[in-house]
DNA sequence: CGTTAAACG
DNA sequence: GTGGACGTTTAACGT
């Protein structure tokens, strides 16, 4: 049996488009749209398995409905440039595809849509109208059912006459008066003012359609009546301008709209472009060559690389003046985890040629002169992820240094939040020749395999050459864009700074941590069995489905929020259920155990090295958008504290000598003294010069009480309050917070923005600048784009101006510190100090120190912290030591 | 491999 | 009236 699928294009691809975040492929071409839209085409063909698909697009000309109101769609706003360059993409795809695609000069979308319609009605096939625009339920009959995106486009609710009737209590004809009454926003059309939806279905359901209300306004009372008769004509006129038009002259025929399935050579190929590796895999397409050679490029560019492969025998051909001619290298360094990596090579890349040096040949005697021009700090090198080379080379007795440039960590400061940082990624984005991916080269995961030598030379080689040619163009842009002190004299030097600690690592004592990990083996037990017995069964408790069964069907607690999948169970949800079931507070306590059983005795016990007794992080410098550092392998700027059973896992930090200590110091409020100097607030600052409690300061500002008048809540309050505004407030996020009304919270916030009025004035003109720089920049200059502060979707806008808000203070807290490390680093250096720096947690130092050194490292560390960047209010650190991190309080 | 929850600043 | 706090990583579950 025949079965059509009619998608209105324009509408999926704009729900597509704001549905999905921000996705663009090296070449820089938006194609969020393209995606979002793919990916619900995929899934309706599976389901819905169509005979005959076609996809409308409205004709961008004027419509005849201008003719009768000038207004129709011009209170739209523009469509985006980001999507309408992704129309003509859409539309290759779908040929690609092999799916009809219609649009006609003079008639929108809907149009075609409800002609083709009419026309299944009068043969009686079976329809599917996809759209995520509600007038199309007028289309919905026997034969045509109309599925709407929900959510996004991830869903779609699918409405036959009688699912209309079940929500809105309206047959299909209704809805054209539905919208006559009420009108609609998005597409310019008035209805009546004041009448929405709740109101329109009442007089619907009295009237039945606009004819019979305004016949019958008599019946209405007071206002309503007013405005109705007011706007009759309006009503009238919105209920022509909803109706589609039925009787587009269609000139091509069924055989056209007839689906086939799609050629998997050309769709891949399609993809390939768009770099949707993701599709390529799920339509298992990997294999498949693609409609056009896209490696014809690289393989026409590298075969102008002259490869030199080095072997032990041949070293001795490395001369001075080659190595001097050497403008970038490229450690192949494999493996997530830098202390783990092997080492497969070295390619060192002048103009037109590659000297390739593999691991074997590296450690051998004869590579002794290479050796001592990798260690070389005077020499300067340029490459990619230089810290992840370093240290990993550093693990094979290697030492690396000289790094100058490093194209990864540029790219991070160019744009921190673009995802495509791979050598591909930013080759392409340069015009420069196509990088194959490491995945194609050596396979992944299981797979994973060294290729033959003379492959994996040109594919080092390659990567080489591309450092090079996208460092040019980096370094300009770095300049233009005022960041080459941020890159020269902080993130640069921090990358080796980063090196030496995470080479260095902390000692964690075993022993401590499997004694606390059997007490709480014991505790979860007991806690278990608790458990069950309240439930009158077992079930896995780590299941937050299994939880949710047990707690709100079994138990029949209220349900206070739900996931997209299911009951929440969350420690926010669980503290509200509290009053209700012993079981909950159990649950709770069993939760807290759990994670540090598993995440903080046993993975933390599984990252100590046997030899040392240590364990090694990775600080990664390029991942956060704002600039902090992130730590992983383990994550050591996780380690409990806030609650006393979680913070005793500090207790295994300790010196890696006996008789030193830690020393750990912190930024005291970093980020509200960052904001008091960004915004020059006057009370802000005068706060932290005379060294007041910002959070009682506050309190009094928003209370309005003198300082003995501050009570522990109302601290409590003002503390969530400077939390909220450093987040980028809103009164939403307050009343959560708080478990306050929403109300409360805005007469909070617009409490503090009166006794501050120089936030308020902070916190508007950020979002402002944003929007016509299309970024914001920390006090370094550090930078982050927000492409979002523009768009119409509530959600996505919100979140971008609050981005806004919060990334120059947390971005120059982050700059801050890092300035710190650095300087440490070299005063330790300078005065040869035995103390060393191993960790950094965001506004935390923390050291081991010889008893000798103890005395001058308490003063040294705050003064040193203190004086990184000089801000209009000071800044203070407070300093702590102890025989573990633990005491160190 | 995505979702949920929990740990930190 | 919408639907939300900012930035991370790890572990476990279940499709």
């Amino acid at each position: 049996m025949e079965k059509w699928m009619l998608i209105d294009g324009n509408s999926i691809a704009n729900r597509a488009f704001y549905a999905m975040p921000p996705l663009t492929n090296s070449a820089g071409l938006h194609t969020n749209a393209v995606y979002g839209f793919t990916t619900m085409l995929l899934r309706l063909i599976e389901e819905e398995k169509p005979t005959h698909i076609l996809v409308a697009f409205d004709a961008g000309k004027i419509t005849f409905r201008h003719e009768g109101y000038e207004d129709y769609k011009g209170g739209r706003a523009k469509t985006p440039p980001e999507l309408s360059e992704q129309f003509p993409v859409l539309k290759d795809l779908l040929q690609a595809f092999g799916i009809a695609q219609f649009e006609l000069s003079g008639y929108e979308a809907d149009d075609i849509i409800g002609t083709l319609t009419r026309m299944a009605d009068e043969s009686g096939r079976e329809t599917l109208v996809v759209t995520g625009d509600k007038d199309m339920l007028q289309l919905a009959s026997e034969h045509v059912t109309v599925a709407i995106t929900r959510k996004g486009i991830s869903e779609v609710d699918r409405f036959t006459p009688e699912a209309i009737g079940e929500k809105y209590g309206l047959t299909p004809a209704q809805i054209v008066d539905l919208k006559g009454l009420m009108g609609d926003a998005s597409d310019n059309i008035p209805g009546i003012p004041g009448v929405g939806e709740k109101t329109a279905l009442k007089m619907l359901h009295e009237f039945g359609s606009v004819e019979e209300v305004l016949a019958n306004t008599d019946k209405l009372k007071g206002k309503m009546k007013e405005k109705v008769e007011t706007h009759k004509e309006d009503a009238v006129m919105s209920k022509k301008l909803a109706t589609i038009f039925r009787e587009v002259p269609l000139e091509s025929g069924e055989d056209e709209m007839a689906y086939k399935g799609y050629d998997k050579s050309i769709l891949s190929g399609a993809f390939r472009k768009l770099e949707f590796k993701s599709l390529l895999e799920r339509l298992d397409l990997t294999g498949e060559a693609g409609g056009e050679s896209e490696d014809g490029g690289a393989a026409a560019q590298s075969a102008e690389l002259d490869i030199v492969l080095l072997t032990e025998g041949d070293m001795s051909q490395l001369k001075d003046e080659e190595l001097a001619s050497i403008e970038s290298i490229y450690v192949e360094a494999a493996g997530e985890n830098p202390h783990h990596a092997e080492v497969l090579g070295i390619a060192l890349a002048a103009e037109g040629k590659v000297y390739v040096v593999p691991y074997d040949v590296m450690v051998s005697e004869a590579a002794a002169k290479l050796k001592g021009w990798l260690a070389d700090a005077e020499v300067n090198k340029r490459g990619y992820d230089l810290h992840k080379a370093a240290l990993a080379l550093s693990w094979k007795g290697i030492t690396l240094s000289g790094a100058t440039f490093d194209v990864l960590l540029a790219a991070y400061l160019l744009d921190p939040t673009d995802s495509g940082q791979s050598l591909n990624a930013l080759a392409l984005r340069y015009g420069l020749p196509a990088v194959p991916a490491d995945e194609e080269v050596y396979g992944k995961g299981a797979k994973f395999k060294v290729p033959p030598l003379d492959q994996l030379a040109l594919h080092l080689s390659r990567k080489a050459d591309s450092v090079r040619r996208i460092a040019r163009h980096q370094e300009q842009e770095l300049e233009k864009n005022g960041m080459n002190r941020l890159y020269y004299e902080l993130e640069q030097p921090l990358s080796d700074v980063l090196c030496g600690m995470e080479k260095q690592g902390i000692t964690v004592n075993a022993g401590e941590l499997e004694a606390l990990g059997s007490e709480l083996s014991t505790q979860i037990a007991r806690l278990m069995e608790a458990i069950y017995a309240h439930a009158g069964d077992t079930f896995n408790i780590n299941s937050p489905k299994q939880l949710g069964e047990v707690l709100f069907d079994k138990l029949g607690l209220p349900v206070m929020k739900k996931t997209k999948t299911g009951y929440s169970t969350d420690a926010d949800v669980l503290e509200k259920l509290e009053p209700y079931h012993e079981i909950v507070r159990l649950i709770l306590d069993y939760r807290q155990l759990a994670k540090l059983q598993s995440t903080y005795v046993e993975g933390l016990l599984k990252e100590i090295r046997k030899e040392t007794g240590k364990v090694h992080t990775y600080y990664r410098q390029t991942i956060a958008a704002t600039g902090r550092l992130s730590s992983q392998f383990p994550n050591l700027q996780n380690i409990p504290i806030r609650l006393e059973e979680g913070r005793k896992i500090r207790k295994a930090f300790v010196p890696s000598e006996p008789g030193w200590y830690i020393l750990a110091a912190d930024y005291s409020q970093i980020e509200l003294r960052v904001l008091a100097h960004i915004s020059g607030d006057e009370g802000l600052k005068e706060a932290f010069l005379t060294d007041m409690d910002i959070h009682t300061k506050t309190a009094m500002d928003v209370f309005g009480v003198p300082a003995d008048a501050v009570d522990g809540n109302m601290r409590r309050q003002a503390k969530a309050v400077n939390f909220g505004i450093v987040y980028g407030i809103s009164d939403f996020g307050l009343s959560q917070n708080l478990n306050i009304t929403r109300k409360e919270a805005a007469a909070f916030i617009e409490q503090y923005f009166a006794a501050f009025k120089g936030v308020r004035k902070y916190m508007d003109d950020i979002v402002m600048k944003a929007r016509q720089d299309g970024y914001v920049t920390t006090l370094l200059e550090r930078r982050r784009y927000l492409p979002e502060i523009k768009a119409s979707n509530f959600n996505l806008r919100s979140f971008a101006e609050r981005t806004a808000m919060n990334t120059p203070i947390q971005g120059t807290a982050a700059d801050i510190i890092k300035l710190a490390m650095v300087k440490m680093d070299q005063t330790l250096r300078e005065r040869g100090l035995k103390s060393r720096m191993l960790l950094q947690v965001h506004d935390e130092l923390v050291f081991e120190v010889p008893e000798d050194e103890l005395e001058l490292m308490k003063t040294l560390v705050p003064e040193v912290m203190e004086s990184a960047l000089e801000l209009d209010v000071p800044l203070k650190a407070d300093v702590n030591y102890g025989v573990n991190w633990y005491e160190a309080k």
